[in-house]
DNA sequence: GCAAGGTC
């Protein structure tokens, strides 16, 4: 008897082929692709892996208008681009899983899992393998999960398949047709293209943005005074009332307290604990290396991904906070203590190894940890990745760290006056999570009757301020909050309103464009706009798992929906498609022209370069070249009046016209200060975060620097 | 040219 079983991913598929047989033999198809075979209950079992989704939605006729008629296609002919590696894993399946005597479905257990396995059976392993299947139902990837999944295997819930499809078809026909329609209208319009979108997901989280905009927008300063009262032993305290909105409140204090010493009214002690961080989940690892690194979520997926293709760090697609005991953490912190850094941290943990784990769990994976093996060849950001979540995997499963608190009240001339301090009683984790900085305050030698000398009075004049502007990694939290997207697409979506030209910025701006976008979205699908359509898809979607729709029907509903959509912008698509480029324009106008018009950065898809060129077109013809990665600056050029770029390496500015070339700089001179004596080169007086210091031109391959205090000393 | 969802 043959039996095929067909896993969601490779790591799968080596997991489950071992949990059935500890004499499973790997094999491997074309070199790349990795599949096992094994005996079990007098079987001949193979055991074969998808790698996600094999198959994708495209149209029945790409030439159509809109999009109605979709069917399933093998991905690595939709997109032969990006996707081809899943090429030999189709290839793989049909060659291997034909003609078996049964199958099983052995993906994760979520819709999209089931779906995944679906297609494999349908598309790859023969006309009738799905009759001849079974489906195993596990929650971990552990051998007795996985052998009593075997045991005891269910049939394949078709609700659960109908469910999947409707999902996919829905957004393809929301997504893909009210982006063609949005394109459409600009070229109707304006015979130009654009590329826009718009999606289930993406345009609420432009949606959250436009709305923060708009909030920082509106928003009014207020002012408010902050009083302080700089004292002897270098003290700081601020006044009781914080924040004081009355100027003459303001004004009063600062009179009552002039001249006067403060008067130690009372001190307080207390302790507290600071638990140890929880154990990365994508989410997490994401956005603590924004915070560390400033890496965008985006590079730490991928920084992610190759790290666990490569075996050093477990999968990183995972949303749970818990390490599982199963794990073996003495095994693994034995092969990191070879390790020298590692190690003198490792070497102070407990003997009971106990993680502090978070709340959130996930079906398929544990947190984010290292494996064990150390990596020999990194690259320097995969190094800082890679410590992280080693550094992150230690630091959990060391003590809290205590701090004691001296909140201490002063009396000055009658206004009470308050500073606290902070220091560490015990470092605990603190102590091997070298990412967090320590705030450790020396406590002042004052005691309760003490009177200290007041050296001077501050009123400072503030202004309350807009809310923040969310960066990549806070609004990836807000929509892991809102269930927006998935843990594997939000960095992606993120990317993509980047690439649209909808946003700008690390501080995330609106552009304009971005915002036109909604505005003309909210009045024609103000469903698309807000969480709504995605609520009404799990809505549908449960309706068609509980038997009281159908995909037909959930289908057939969200096409008329579409349909009506498309109707409405179709009838407005002039002042939609003129609205959406002037706004478009708006957001890259770098300038005035001569003729008057607006300047405007554009881009040539056909050279694959940036130029300028005047909003007055066909009428002016102006157009200006600009330098790769040039930046415009806020500074128009004395003589002519254009923009002044700045561009190459090192930096120079320059009026945008070349032949104008009256406000040229030349690039900043570079200080030399001597000789290199590690490698010879020469040494450069440069600037950096703590101020200026000296460093080899050689820089990054010579890693030579020294104070300019060090240099003669250093250097001769 | 367009979505969102899996994964290397």
């Amino acid at each position: 008897m043959n039996e095929v079983i067909i896993c969601e991913k490779p790591k799968s598929a080596e997991k489950i082929a071992k949990a059935l047989s500890s004499k499973a033999k790997k094999n491997v198809f074309n070199k790349k692709v990795k599949y096992w075979t094994l005996e079990r209950d007098g079987k001949d079992i193979t055991v074969l892996s998808a790698v996600g989704h094999l198959y994708s939605l495209t149209p029945d006729n790409p030439k159509d208008k809109v999009y109605f008629d979709l069917h399933w296609a093998p991905l690595f002919e939709i997109d032969k681009k990006y996707k081809n590696y899943t090429k030999d894993y189709v290839r793989a399946i049909k060659k291997y899983a034909k003609d078996a005597d049964s199958y099983i479905h052995a993906c994760d257990y979520d819709i999209e899992g089931t779906l995944i396995g679906y297609h494999a059976l349908k598309y790859g392993c023969g006309d009738d393998a799905l009759k001849k299947s079974s489906r195993m139902k596990f929650s971990t990837l552990t051998k007795k999960d996985i052998v009593e999944a075997y045991e005891n295997r269910i049939p394949i819930d078709r609700h659960q398949v109908d469910s999947g499809v409707a999902r996919h078809i829905l957004d393809f026909y929301f997504g893909v047709n009210i982006s063609k329609a949005l394109m459409k209208s600009v070229s109707a319009a304006k015979k130009r293209f654009l590329k826009l979108s718009a999606g289930r997901v993406q345009t609420p989280t432009l949606s959250i943005l436009v709305d923060r905009e708009k909030e920082i927008k509106k928003f009014v300063p207020k002012p408010y005074w902050l009083i302080k009262a700089l004292l002897d032993g270098e003290i700081e305290a601020d006044h009781v009332d914080g924040k004081i909105f009355d100027k003459t409140r303001a004004e009063e204090i600062f009179s009552n307290c002039e001249n006067s010493d403060a008067a130690v009214d009372k001190i307080k002690y207390s302790n507290s604990t600071t638990k140890p961080p929880v154990p990365f989940n994508l989410g997490g690892l994401q956005s603590e290396a924004y915070n560390v690194f400033g890496f965008s979520p985006k590079k730490t997926q991928t920084i992610a991904q190759s790290l666990y293709t490569a075996g050093y760090t477990s999968y990183p697609r995972t949303s749970s906070q818990k390490l599982p005991e199963s794990l073996d953490f003495k095994s693994i912190f034995l092969q990191l203590s070879k390790n020298s850094e590692f190690r003198t941290h490792i070497s102070a943990l407990p003997a009971k190894l106990k993680p502090n784990e978070g709340k959130k769990e996930d079906a398929a994976h544990p947190a984010i940890h290292p494996t064990g093996i150390l990596p020999d060849k990194l690259d320097k950001d995969e190094l800082k990745i890679y410590e992280l979540i080693v550094y992150r995997f230690i630091s959990v499963f060391f003590e809290a760290a205590t701090f004691e608190t001296m909140s201490t009240t002063l009396d000055i001339g009658g206004e009470k006056f308050k500073f606290r301090r902070r220091r560490v009683t015990h470092k605990g984790w603190l102590e091997h999570y070298p990412f967090k900085k320590i705030d450790n305050e020396e406590f002042p030698d004052v005691k309760e009757g003490d009177s200290i000398i007041v050296k001077e009075i501050v009123s400072e004049e503030k202004e309350t301020k807009p809310p923040a502007r969310y960066n990549q990694a806070s609004l990836i939290k807000e929509l892991e909050k809102r269930e927006l997207g998935t843990k594997a697409t939000r960095a992606d979506i993120i990317d993509k309103l980047y690439d649209r030209k909808y946003i700008t910025g690390n501080k995330i701006e609106v552009n304009q464009l971005g915002e036109n976008i909604i505005d003309t979205l909210s009045e024609y699908c103000s469903n698309l706009t807000s969480e709504e359509l995605t609520r009404d898809f799990e809505n549908k979607l449960e309706g068609i798992d509980n038997d009281k729709a159908t995909r037909e029907s959930v289908v057939a509903e969200g096409e008329k929906e579409v349909k009506v959509i498309l109707g409405d912008i179709d009838k407005n698509k002039v002042k939609i498609g003129s609205q959406i480029y002037d706004a478009y324009q708006e957001s890259n106008i770098v300038g005035k022209c001569k003729c008057g018009g607006n300047l405007v950065k554009k881009y040539s898809p056909k050279n694959k370069s940036t130029f300028v060129g005047c909003s007055n077109y066909p009428d002016c013809k102006a157009t200006y070249s600009v330098p790769k990665g040039a930046n415009f600056l806020k500074k128009t050029c004395k003589t002519c009046g254009l923009p002044i770029i700045s561009f190459g390496k090192p930096r120079q500015h320059a009026c945008l016209d070349p032949n104008c070339g009256k406000e040229n700089t030349k690039p900043r001179e570079m200080k030399v200060v001597g000789v290199c004596p590690s490698c010879g080169k020469e040494l450069i007086k440069r600037s950096g975060r703590y101020g200026e210091f000296v460093g080899c031109r050689g820089f990054p391959k010579c890693r030579f620097t020294c104070s300019l205090d060090e240099l003669k000393d250093k250097v001769q």
